[in-house]
DNA sequence: CGGCGCCATAGCTTGGCGTTATACTCCGGG
DNA sequence: CCCGGAGTATAACGCCAAGCTATGGCGCCG
């Protein structure tokens, strides 16, 4: 029985005459008989008597026209889905960022997402790099947010922008009215230094060694979050990333660019292997835009 | 979405390669990769890609993937009806019973049947409780023959008859020459008891229970006649229904009517979207027959 | 009796799906 | 480094299901 014979047969049924059943289908009515003629000799048997030129439904037609329906009503969700998928209002995506990100910038890019968007399922982790990687690999995520990420065998990465690092001290300092901050001001303040593994603490830590400037860290943070609340509560000054600078919360924390200025990329990272989906592929160009309008947004 | 677009993304999506799936549909490879392509382009996204020459799903593949196969299922269980109705016009009649019928009320009734009638062509098969009611709500049988059944829904239920349950023992134990036995004469002697699962397994269970009997269970079994081929070889005795009883086979097994007396319905069922053919309900009337000169047949 | 409604048949065209042959790409082994 | 195998895509062609229009048969009713 093939998809026509079925279409053809549910609408005869429905329709109560092959005329009728015609019109629903948008087609001849020689066509829907013979489409269901053929219907009738594949099965073996009628599926309506022909009584006085009109048509009964046999008892056959009424026992299979249950499961007909059955099989209408599943094929008619999924085309809808399908329609949904190509219109991207359906799916999941699942993306791990560095913390950084996750304080402000994720969260307000997949609520403004979902807003124009429809039934799309979200699932964020905050993750440190090396697990991003790791979860793209094995594909329990389709989408990382990453700073400054190496080459990864297996991993691609798409730049969504550039960031610059920026002094972070508290409003009360004696910066005020500076337009930027050399390294150099720094001296003589406590300062709050970054974990060396991460891809920032390294370009942090190379651009100061490079100058042979000695700061007097007393604390190691292993987040800019840690490192900004700490500067929140006096323990001294940092230097983080755009995004932790520019992210709400401890706003009593002001932020100057550091000069000479130190950039670094934003880049999102996908698997080589597993394609993203099309949902993805738009979500991915929505948080271009979003990052976008976040840096340059006025502090 | 044509049907064909569907079996062979079903196809192809299982078996993992054009390839493979061309081999289960049983055409060429060229033929599979065309109508790919050509369901990809119809839907507007693509369902694989195509990764160092080698095909891996999409996230819109997965998702469409589910509801593809629930399509397919309706389908598979439409085609089977209509496979089923099919079969069903050609004057046979097919018959499932619980396996104590199938030893010899069944096959008897059958037998007897075809005698008096011409050239009826049958199929009989033993199935559990379960089993029956599934493949008539599928039409893949036309009548059911069980013990006791409850309402289920699509399925209508004719009495055909009550039948009693018997205590079943070798003929050398300790009661011969008594008329009837009590639950309590059985205390003391090794019990083979029945599955829970069933409607009769049930009713000796509750019957029991409400008596507060404990027998000496030493062993289960999943039907009667299992049960009576234990007792046969000595393992014990068991409480059975009438129709084990009486069958034949193990001859050394005598059986005595329970006290006080436990009955339960034979019944008769049938799909109630499926009109019986008049031969299924001319071998109901008389496999009702037959049963009522069994039951009542000396022992 | 003739018009109307409904279904079936005839003849034609088209496109979906099948085939075989062949080319391209990637990968592993000699 | 080249070659063969595995997997996919493309080309060229054939068949038939299913679409169309036109027409005819049958029952009903004014």
């Amino acid at each position: 029985m093939r998809l026509r014979h079925i279409e053809v047969f549910y609408a005869v049924y429905s329709a109560g005459s092959v005329t009728h059943a015609a019109q629903v289908l948008n087609v001849s009515q020689p066509s829907v008989s013979k489409v269901l003629a053929h219907a009738e000799q594949q099965l073996g048997y009628r599926l309506f008597d022909r009584v006085k030129g009109k048509l009964v439904p046999t008892p056959e037609a009424d026992q299979l026209f249950n499961h007909v329906r059955e099989v209408n009503e599943s094929l008619d969700r999924m085309r809808h889905v399908a329609e949904n998928l190509r219109t991207a209002k359906q799916g999941r995506v699942r993306i791990a960022a560095t913390p950084a990100f996750g304080i402000d910038v994720l969260p307000g890019a997949v609520a403004a997402f979902r807003e124009q968007n429809g039934d799309v399922f979200f699932s964020v982790e905050t993750l440190h790099h090396g697990e991003i990687c790791d979860a793209l690999l094995e594909s329990s995520i389709d989408l990382g947010l990453v700073f400054d990420p190496g080459m990864i065998p297996g991993i691609i990465g798409e730049q969504l922008g550039w960031g610059r690092m920026f002094v972070l001290a508290p409003a009360s300092a004696e910066f005020a009215g500076r337009e930027t901050l050399h390294i150099e001001d720094l001296s003589g303040f406590p300062f709050i230094g970054l974990d060396r593994r991460g891809p920032l603490g390294r370009l942090l830590f190379k651009h100061l060694e490079a100058r042979g400037i000695e700061l007097d860290t007393v604390a190691y943070a292993e987040t800019y979050q840690v490192a900004k609340s700490l500067v929140s509560h006096g323990a001294g000054v940092t230097i983080a990333d755009e995004i932790t600078a520019r992210s709400s919360g401890h706003d009593n924390v002001r932020f100057w660019p550091l000069e000479p200025e130190l950039r670094f990329r934003i880049s999102a990272l996908h698997s080589e292997n597993a394609p993203m989906s099309l949902i993805t592929l738009s979500f991915l160009e929505f948080l271009k835009q979003y990052l976008e309008d976040f840096l340059v947004s006025e502090q």
